[in-house]
DNA sequence: ATACCGATGGACT
DNA sequence: GTCCATCGGTATA
């Protein structure tokens, strides 16, 4: 068994983000996210849980985002041209709604997916709202298990309904990291994120990085 | 375990 | 028209 993850231990407290922190490029905010907590109070009821896998988009450079046309901003990809610290949520395949963080300066249209949650509290809302398990592992599900839809395109991180807050420091031998799932443009680039062996990452590949310490395997 | 398939809506060619 | 930053069901191994 690999080193227990920190937020086993119980809940941490609610903490600013460091300054500057989503300041810095996608990739190396998506990174920085993991360990760090979402807290939703979408519909008057709280749901939490701890960021475990991530993906960075980075802007007009970068073939898979939704801000890689040449064209520049469209209604869509708008908010991610925007300052840090905004939700950019949108619709995929007809029926599930994805979240990302905007990072960077306002004009760099860096964000980062959010796709999998460590769910820690309201988990009896969760599984509600979901239906099924697993809770939120995955990007889709993530955003049906707090709540989150098109309405909170553009909504600002550090305020209710749905916040963005630091958590806990997660080793790098801890961190897988991997080709994004989903995407063909890109395809080869190293830009997902993962915390090995935690409940809410939705696959454990990774050719990228081999990671010595981790034998994966260790379930939900 | 992996593989395929359909649902469904909006952005884009 | 086509292409998806997906999911859940069903099928096959």
């Amino acid at each position: 068994m690999p080193s227990p993850l920190p937020w086993q231990s119980g809940l941490a407290p609610g903490a600013e983000l460091p300054a500057g922190f989503l300041l810095r490029p996608a990739l190396e905010v998506a990174r920085g996210l993991l360990g760090y907590r979402l807290v939703s109070t979408i519909g008057g009821r709280r749901t939490s849980g701890v960021i475990v896998e991530t993906e960075a988009y980075d802007g007009p450079n970068d073939p898979a985002s939704h801000a890689a046309t040449l064209r520049g901003p469209t209604k869509r990809n708008a908010v991610m041209f925007g300052p840090a610290g905004f939700s950019y949520v949108y619709r995929i395949y007809g029926m599930h709604w994805c979240m990302n963080v905007v990072t960077g300066p306002e004009g760099d249209a860096g964000a980062v997916l959010l796709r999998g949650l460590h769910a820690m509290e309201g988990q009896k809302v969760m599984k509600q709202r979901r239906g099924c398990e697993p809770l939120s592992t995955g990007p889709g599900r993530l955003c049906e298990a707090l709540g989150i839809t098109g309405e909170l395109y553009g909504h600002d991180l550090r305020e209710e309904p749905l916040r963005l807050q630091a958590g806990w420091a997660v080793a790098h031998d801890m961190v897988g990291i991997s080709t994004r799932i989903g995407v063909s443009a890109a395809a080869d680039w190293p830009y997902r994120f993962y915390v090995l062996g935690a409940s809410g990452v939705s696959r454990h590949p990774g050719p990228t990085k081999p990671s010595a310490t981790a034998t994966e395997g260790s379930q939900e």
